[in-house]
DNA sequence: CACAGTATCTTGTTATGCAAGGTACTAAAC
DNA sequence: GTTTAGTACCTTGCATAACAAGATACTGTG
């Protein structure tokens, strides 16, 4: 998997998937590997960032099955951010698909 | 225009537009432009590493409205290149959509 | 002659994904 | 009871590529 397409767009991809629940990173990892490959070394950082840009807030839960999980919660700010790439996203890739699509 | 989402993209769209015609640097520049913001720094060493990796070869040709122009040949290695990573980018904005469009 | 347009290029900065490694808890297997 | 696998957190250092800024040089117009 071509890791530079990546860029910017895992950011998107973690804002999407904490519109519908609270999530921690473990489970982050496991959802967006179902269908792009992604490691942690990755994903840490990046919450990381997303916590430092007001996007998200955490809180720590007990687990039965390993040590406590950190959830992250989507900030008001962090749903703004979302809507705002989400919409960077829709017009970039149709673009480029315009450009990709001209006749050869 | 979030200069992350380009990252791996432009080398698609630079090899794209070769298969096309032969065309030097500021042209690619300006086509590109028409639909995504580009700058000459980006393309001058983009196509400096395609050369390097073999995947265009170049050759000059005087201008009466200018410097002399380095076209750019897509070679055979390149064509493969480009479909390969057509296809890398195929699959990948079909997969990042199939995540953005589950239900919220 | 200055300036805009055409055309090339380089340097240094920035962002971000990733490999590799470390820590620690639980539970099953041996 | 100790090893192993799975869960879950984290960091460091590297590689890549886009970009701002600036340098160079040719042509034609005011």
């Amino acid at each position: 998997m071509n890791s530079q397409f990546k860029k910017g767009i895992l950011e998107l991809l973690v804002l999407h998937i904490l519109t519908k629940n609270d999530c921690y990173g473990y489970e982050i990892v496991n959802k967006i590997s179902e269908s792009i490959s992604i490691s942690e070394g990755t994903i840490y950082p990046l919450m990381r960032r997303l916590k430092g840009d007001g996007y998200v807030t955490t809180y720590l839960s007990e687990s039965t099955e390993g040590p406590p999980r950190k959830y992250y919660h989507l900030a008001d700010s962090g749903i703004e951010e979302h809507n705002r790439l989400k919409e960077e996203w829709d017009t970039f890739f149709e673009r480029v698909n315009i450009l990709l699509g001209e006749e050869a």
